[in-house]
Formats: C-alpha cells, structure tokens, sequence
DNA sequence: TTGACATATTCCGTTATGGGTATATGATCG
DNA sequence: CGATCATATACCCATAACGGAATATGTCAA
C-alpha cells in the first residue's frame, strides 16, 4: 500500500502546508480561486487542485457567482481533527523529565480502585 | 516536487492512523515495542517504521531497558496543530447558512477600531 | 457565435510512502 | 563465545502525491 490518500480525511488533507494557508485565508470569508492564487502567490492550477482536496474532506465549500467561485470555510470538518489532538493537552506539561511521576500517579490512582 | 515527507512535521507525521492509534496507547505510560505491536495487531517492522517516524518528529521519546525499547509519548510536539486547529474553534458554528452573519460581525468588530 | 475571462482537469516526471519479508544490529544469559 | 530474544534496517512493490505546462470546461458580454 501506499500513503494514505490526501483525500482520505482532514488529517491527511490538512498535512499539506498550502492547503492550511488555504484555509488561513478562507477565515471568516468567502475568497474566489483567483484571489487565493495571488494571495497565496501560487498558479492557479495549483490552488484549484488543493481546493478539490479540501472540497473532498468538506474542509471548504464553493458557490458560484458568475464567472467566479467562491470558496468559504467548513471549520466543523476539522472537529475530528480538533478531538483527537484535545486529548493530549493533559499531556504536554509531561515531558520527558517528568514522564516518570507521571506514570506513578497513574498507576497510583489505578491501585485505588 | 512530491508529497512531503511523514517526518517533515507533526502534522505529516499524525496523517497516518497507526501513528496516531500509537500515540493514543502511549498516553500516559511507556510501552515496548513488542507491546504496542501486540495492541495495534501489527508485525513488528511496521511498528518500528512508524516509531521511528514518530521519533524523528519529536512525538515519543526512546530508552533502553535491556532487550527492550520503551517510548513515551512527548504530547509538546503536538502543540503546533493543536494551536494551528484551535483558531478555527470560533468558527465551528458559523457553517454554511451562518457564514454571512459572521462574516458581518467580524467586519463590525474590525469597524470599532 | 465569437472572444475573453475564470476555473477545472489532464498529463508528465520525480519522489516517497506503507506493507511484507528477510536480514542486520543489539543486548542478555549460560 | 554461541544462542536467543527484542528491535531496527534493507529491499521490493504498488500507489499516489505535488508541481509545472498545456488544455478543457464554463460563464458572460458584445
């Protein structure tokens, strides 16, 4: 097998550091591909061959206006992605040095049961 | 150019999910090697090859016990998606139908100025 | 309809993945 | 030392990424 399909989730399609400046942009607006490819200082076709990966994980979502399309963020997509790394916040203060109380408190609260 | 490389940063490195059912069974306590195999049903060189992704970005940490390898998770390497993710917490509800109300209370907000 | 503009798709080449299998390195023990 | 257990690395394969360039699709305007 090979890596996982960029499409397969928003992890996958969020590993992609231009498609996170995509969705950077896409903050709070509705930006046309166009736009984004100035702003983002890349071809066009490039831009519209992230904006499909993020369409396929339902990180973004277009409308039409005329000759244009305007793209407009789904922050929700990035829930999953928002849930898992939350349940690691408990966890950064234990680093290295102090991985070792870490465990014994664990284990301590475990033989209370 | 060709996709980035899993051991570029985190989030390349979390894209793949065995790497991140590891980090989910290093919560909080080491593991071997042969252990974390064992959990995740996976051969050994598979384990070893995500693990050593996982170190080169700084995710887990190794020390030596004898024959064995036992890693510990370091959650500080997940610090940059997890704040990278937590600006796009405010707009989880603005969706779809909701997008232009927001779009208006953020230009309002910025008018205040 | 034709032309111009905006966006999407296709094709190419380079690169690296993840899985499987085999093998190398490392550490312990007798 | 030699044997054994634990882990890491090497090799092969099939797959697909990303970037660039060219081209197709779509929409409007005259």
């Amino acid at each position: 097998m090979a890596r996982a399909a960029t499409t397969s989730d928003a992890f996958n399609a969020i590993a992609e550091p231009q498609r996170r400046r995509i969705l950077d942009l896409l903050r709070g607006r509705e930006l046309a591909v166009s736009e984004l490819a100035t702003e983002l200082g890349l071809p066009q076709p490039g831009v519209s061959k992230h904006l499909r990966v993020l369409r396929e994980v339902e990180l973004v979502r277009v409308r039409s206006d005329g000759k244009q399309r305007l793209y407009c963020l789904n922050a929700r997509a990035l829930r999953p992605v928002q849930e898992w790394v939350g349940g690691f916040e408990q966890f950064w203060e234990a680093s290295f040095d102090r991985l070792d109380e870490y465990v014994q408190e664990l284990k301590e609260a475990q033989d209370d049961d």
